[in-house]
RNA sequence: GGCCCUAUCGUCUAACGGUCAGGACACCAGAUUUUCAAUCUGGUAAUCAGGGUUCGAUUCCCUGUAGGGUCACCA
């Protein structure tokens, strides 16, 4: 099924397992890995990890790949999909890119049946007969010793007339691989240097429930060895794991690919990331307004620098100065305010129409527009009508002083209230007297009405002609502000003024005067 | 507890064995300003500790300390 590939290609993977939503770390893996195999010609595939039937959801699976294909991290092969597997997928996922599935561990039983079998036959592999609860109490018994908690081989030298006969029975097994005693076993990890750990902490690992059941330090090995990986590029938490993968290898005459494990990704109090606190879920950071191109710039800072002093990269401009001997060896605290630093320098980037399309659905979901026809939308609270172009202009309002998306709906929802909520005090400047603000607000009524073009620079120019008047232009421009918005801070008055139209600034205007008049 | 890994400003990080230990975020101050941002200028802030090696250690070695990962019929 997988072509044989030319000799030395540099070939990486990113191999999730499809229980949860796209991780934080899950992203910085693939994202290394997309980059490792970009930078070099190479190949990069895509192996959903998905032997543990219990916790694997297809859900889980589309969402994973939607998660890659937002972020741009595309996938070179897969068996090519069929047009029911797409239907299969319904509006999870419409079309993969390239038109490839990923390789499905589910769908390769028939093929660790066939080495599982090839170690038993070697005598490299056994069935074990032992229940858990004898094991749990021979684990606790280890540990409470301080020796390492590894199976003791009860079953390694069963004869094969008795294990016939239990399996016979139906009596519960397991499959072990037979460790070898007293073996140094060490790689080179491309970041960390040489890594050495002895055979007695591993014991004989469980490879498989059963035949059918291969688990996952097995399916790992044969999958990398049957794909040509020649890069393994994961997370720290695997450098464990990489011993009983090696000597896996060696039993399966297979050859070792080349190791790197990435530091970790901290939260704030330097732990693995994890669900318990903080978010964690690529999904959730979507779902808040971050810009993929921000959260890939970001995640690649975390662990990895150019070695220059430039911060802005786009995946291109990354892919050009990847390099593992870059990658850090101590883990890395994901820094929120970095990241909210970076978005809004994506976001003041952004071309408007773009950035006012990416806010839509943010506007929408608040409840203030709905959609009449694509450049078309209704404000729900006021009926009125209004073009992406008027949405547009809105959006400019604020697009420097977005740190995310989701930021935009309680920055302009005055826009879309039928008039602005506010206590009387917020109209005051400074030390104003009531009778000062009324008097402001009503030179603001006088110069407005006698404006003919109603634009931003011409409300600016008369509006500070008026302010010279009393010397400080809060005078004249806080209550206006106010008056318009409801709110203590904004963007410019004359500017908001603009967009609401001189109909609606008149009478938010008129009715801040009532307010200060119902003294 | 065993094994493995790691250690530079609060955070992310730079520094062929010789630098006033540099940059970015955050923070503080100033400029701008009607407010909040954005922008510009400036500032505070770090080599975990102790031993070696060396003319000279952030850098190499050892010990200690601290932190992390991992010890499933999960991946």
């Amino acid at each position: 099924m997988i072509a044989k590939k030319e000799e030395n290609r540099i070939r990486t993977r990113f191999a999730p397992s499809p229980t949860g939503p796209l991780h934080i770390g899950g992203v910085r893996t693939a994202l290394f890995n997309y980059l490792f195999a970009r930078k070099n010609k190479g190949d990069f595939v895509l192996r959903i990890e998905d032997t543990d039937k219990e916790r694997s959801k297809e859900e889980w699976e589309s969402q994973l790949m939607k998660s890659l294909e937002w972020f741009g991290l595309n996938w070179d092969e897969g068996p090519m999909i069929s047009e029911q597997q797409k239907i299969d997928f319904g509006n999870h996922v419409v079309n993969y890119l390239g038109s490839h599935a990923p390789y499905r561990q589910s769908e390769r039983t028939g093929i660790y049946k066939k080495y599982l079998q090839q170690l038993i036959d070697a005598g490299q592999a056994y069935f074990c007969f032992c229940t858990k609860e004898e094991l749990d109490a021979q684990k606790q018994y280890l540990m409470s010793i301080g020796e390492p908690p590894v199976y003791q081989g009860e079953c390694r030298d069963l004869p094969k007339e008795k294990a016939e006969e239990y399996l016979k029975e139906g009596k519960n097994c397991v499959i072990r691989f037979k460790t070898p005693d007293n073996l140094k076993i060490s790689f080179i990890d491309l970041i960390r240097g040489k890594i050495e750990f002895d055979s007695s902490v591993l014991g004989d690992f469980v490879i498989a429930k059963d035949l059918e059941n291969p688990l996952y330090n097995f399916t790992c090995v044969v999958d990398d060895a049957e794909m040509e990986i020649s890069h393994v590029i994961r997370g720290e938490e695997h450098v464990s794991n990489t011993p009983k993968q090696i000597v896996l290898i060696r039993a399966l005459g297979f050859e070792e690919p080349a190791y790197a494990h990435l530091p970790l990704i901290l939260n704030t109090q330097r732990k693995k990331m994890s669900k318990r606190e903080g978010k964690t879920s690529v999904t959730e950071y979507i779902e808040e307004g971050y810009l993929p191109e921000a959260l890939i710039n970001f995640i690649a800072l975390l662990g990895w620098n150019p070695g220059t002093e430039r911060e802005i990269f786009s995946l291109d401009e990354l892919i050009a100065e990847f390099s593992l001997e870059k990658i850090q060896k101590a883990g890395a605290v994901f820094n929120l305010e970095k990241l909210n630093w970076l978005n809004g320098t994506y976001l003041r980037k952004k071309g408007l129409k773009n950035l006012t399309l990416d806010c839509l659905p943010y506007l929408e979901k608040a409840g203030f527009i709905e959609s009449v026809s694509l450049n078309l939308f209704r404000i729900k609270e006021t009926k009125e009508e209004v073009s992406l172009d008027w949405l547009e202009k809105v959006v400019s309002l604020y697009q420097e002083r977005l740190k995310k998306l989701s930021e935009i709906v309680e920055l302009v929802d005055y826009f879309f209230k039928k008039e602005p909520d506010y206590p009387k005090e917020l109209l005051r400047w400074k030390q104003m007297s009531g009778k000062e603000i009324l008097d402001s607000l009503e030179a603001s009524l006088r110069v407005i009405s006698g404006l003919k073009d109603f634009k931003a620079d011409n409300l600016q120019e008369a509006l500070f002609k008026e302010a010279e008047k009393t010397g400080d232009r809060g005078n004249l421009l806080w209550p206006l502000r106010v008056s318009l918005t409801g709110k203590k801070s904004s963007a410019g008055p004359m500017e908001i003024a603009e967009v609401l139209g001189k109909e609606k600034t008149t009478e938010r205007i008129k009715k801040a005067i009532r307010i200060m008049e119902n003294e």
